[in-house]
DNA sequence: CGTACCTTTGATGTGAATCAAGAGTAGTGG
DNA sequence: CCACTACTCTTGATTCACATCAAAGGTACG
């Protein structure tokens, strides 16, 4: 049976586990659970267009989202992958603007909705989540930013590499010059709209990577032979 | 006689101004202020570097400062262009990370440094103030994904026009169809590197746009001499 | 078991970078 | 005030990384 259609979700319990809730006293989490809506989207449905205003913020409860800009010609920037636990859509709550991207389901998905006002009155009440929050948004700049780097000064096989070395488990651990088993969270078309390539440059990195014994590719499954040498890959 | 010479300036009517402080107490202004900083750089100096601890963050009273990342081989990518009133480096406070980007004075600058601990002195007593600054990260937040916008799916002559728009004075009357006049805020070649092309390439299009009567360049005095056909240009 | 989509592979094209000079332009000091 | 140095900016010739186009496997799923 299809988790879609499984119909008791314990909110509470969801939400408890994020760490913006953390440190929320029951009673809090309380009042923001019955604030919530749940949402269910069957894979490929749209969640908000570009341009769509916003009403709260989204919290995945299972499945994945991706987060893109459309673009004349079919093509489409896939901005963001966006998985269990992850939440989405917080920043332009704060500012009076619409969506400058879209949301789509990439698998069937389940997600709470936390309305706006609910997030407004916290503020005001609760000096933790407001550092939460910071801190939550600070972190999605982060990685932003790292992205206009990697789009800025990395040559593709570089994005590449960097995406595959974030994507370890084992984060870290710089000594370990042992194998690493990674599997894609979604289809290599959307990754590599995600790191700014066409599928076909992709596919052809993922090939040179191979020949080079650098990584074995099976389909998502990849193997990372020599985390060291991949590192210190150069063009 | 230089700016950077005077030695005496209202730190709390600065402040005042910022959309950060304002609706703010004169006595919490005033706290603040006692815990100010003023920081003054000469033109190419550097204020932090890329994994540098922050300790707070800035404002700017005047000068400018370029926010880049360093890379091999001498080149930057110069990230955000910060002038007058101004702020930056908020974000890394609120997260337990070094600067992902160096700071380096543009001009001569004067600037303000907040540290650290009055933002949380500030955010735990005032939730005005939470508001302001969870906005005010919104609005970096939701210009850096239009630039990941730009950088993915523009070619550089729009990224070009997008930029002189974004800089046309008279922002968002559609229906005037005359000419403006902008100043470039900074020499080209960091235009450029903002823009992500090479100094060379944005000669070229501001060449072709001139030749096609859409601009009139002379030096970092810009004529846009029809709006509506400038937006509507394509390639 | 067939249809639709994802992925790979090859051939070709192109936008912008790089390389290389030269032409402003601006600060500096005699 | 002019010469000297140091950039910044422009212009042209060439190169290259990656996209695009095209077509053939693979894979998944109704």
């Amino acid at each position: 049976m299809n988790q879609i259609h499984d119909n008791h979700v314990d909110i509470s319990a969801l939400l408890a586990r994020l760490p913006l809730f953390q440190e929320m006293t029951p009673d809090q989490l309380q009042r923001i659970t019955a604030q919530v809506r749940e949402k269910r989207l069957g894979k490929g449905e749209m969640l908000f267009q570009k341009g769509d205003p916003p009403r709260g913020f989204f919290v995945i409860v299972f499945g994945q989202m991706k987060l893109a800009f459309p673009s004349s010609s079919g093509n489409e920037k896939v901005v963001d992958i966006v998985g269990p636990k992850q939440s989405f859509g917080e920043s332009v709550m704060f500012i009076d603007r619409p969506y400058p991207v879209f949301a789509e389901a990439i698998t069937d998905t389940l997600l709470l909705h936390v309305a706006k006002d609910v997030v407004f009155e916290l503020l005001a009440s609760d000096a933790t989540f407001a550092r939460h929050m910071l801190a939550g948004l600070s972190m999605r700049m982060h990685s932003l930013v790292q992205d206009v780097e990697s789009y800025s000064l990395r040559s593709s096989a570089q994005r590449v590499i960097g995406y595959l070395l974030q994507h370890c488990p084992d984060a870290g651990n710089g000594s370990c010059g042992g194998s690493v088993e990674i599997t894609l969270p979604t289809s290599k078309q959307i990754i590599a709209s995600r790191l700014n390539l066409t599928p076909e440059t992709l596919s052809r990195i993922f090939h040179d990577l191979a020949e080079a014994k650098l990584i074995g590719v099976q389909g998502k499954q990849i193997t990372i032979n020599d985390l060291q040498r991949l590192r210190e890959y150069d063009l």
